[in-house]
DNA sequence: AACCTTTCTGCAACTGGGTTGCATTAACTT
DNA sequence: AAGTTAATGCAACCCAGTTGCAGAAAGGTT
């Protein structure tokens, strides 16, 4: 693992997700890039920067994957168990900072929570 | 909307859903059925007892759908954002009692909330 | 029972997100 | 400049789910 070339495409995926911090899916990164460049390029960028902890990757409510920038990862524990947020109005997806903490629960061990939230962004409740 | 014909596939899934109370998904409930029976039909059925309140559906981690049961439903207001949860040893998928209280964050107004959890199961804990 | 209407079902074809194998091209090494 | 290895494009494929349509089954009416 690793990302090891610095490509044209690398460098297109990258800027993708440097000017913002919304997720992104694999096709609205795809239609950032030039025509011509194909769609198992960019699902193959997204997961070796998800292997790189560069992304981390999460399924929307309707069951597509979006990828966002690791922020505030200490590098080490990738724990990304922060809520993850859709505008219902400008659909825009994107992390809510804060750790989420796992619910208890009786009779069973939680390790994982995937938390996807919906309702009206700032933007859009100031409108 | 609303059951109109009480057909055997019907009742079958029906059957399938008063067995267990595990989250099955439409090919589950598919291979479930006599073969012959259309995958269509299998996905009409779980959409209309679905807009008559009999089952809910949700997406797991994965980005596939389930359906349960609807239990302890009020009958009118069907707000199922209690959490759900998948065994990693066993794959089940069950729906936990108790609604989840919807988290607060600023500048933002949260209307629902999907929260899939994965862990390990009571029976698998124990074996 | 025969008939009519409406719903259900099966079929086949299709959509959309995502993956795989393979041959070619481009990046880095020496 | 040449060789090695990774990255890319392509085409074909997989899987979940959907759609349009014609034929079959339910239920109601006489």
């Amino acid at each position: 693992m690793g990302v090891l070339r610095k490509t044209k495409n690398l460098e297109r995926v990258l800027a993708a997700f440097a000017d913002e911090d919304r997720a992104l899916t694999a096709k609205a990164v795809l239609d950032l890039m030039p025509s011509g460049v194909n769609k198992t390029t960019v699902y193959r960028l997204l997961e070796r920067l998800k292997d790189d902890g560069v992304l981390h990757s999460f399924t929307s409510g309707d069951g597509v994957v979006h990828y966002a920038k690791c922020q505030a990862c200490p590098n080490s524990a990738h724990v990304h168990s922060h809520p993850h947020f859709q505008c219902e109005s400008c659909n825009e997806v994107t992390c809510l900072e804060g750790e989420f903490p796992l619910p208890e629960w009786q009779g069973i061990r939680i390790s994982e929570a995937q938390i996807f939230l919906k309702g009206q962004c700032t933007n859009c409740l100031s409108a």
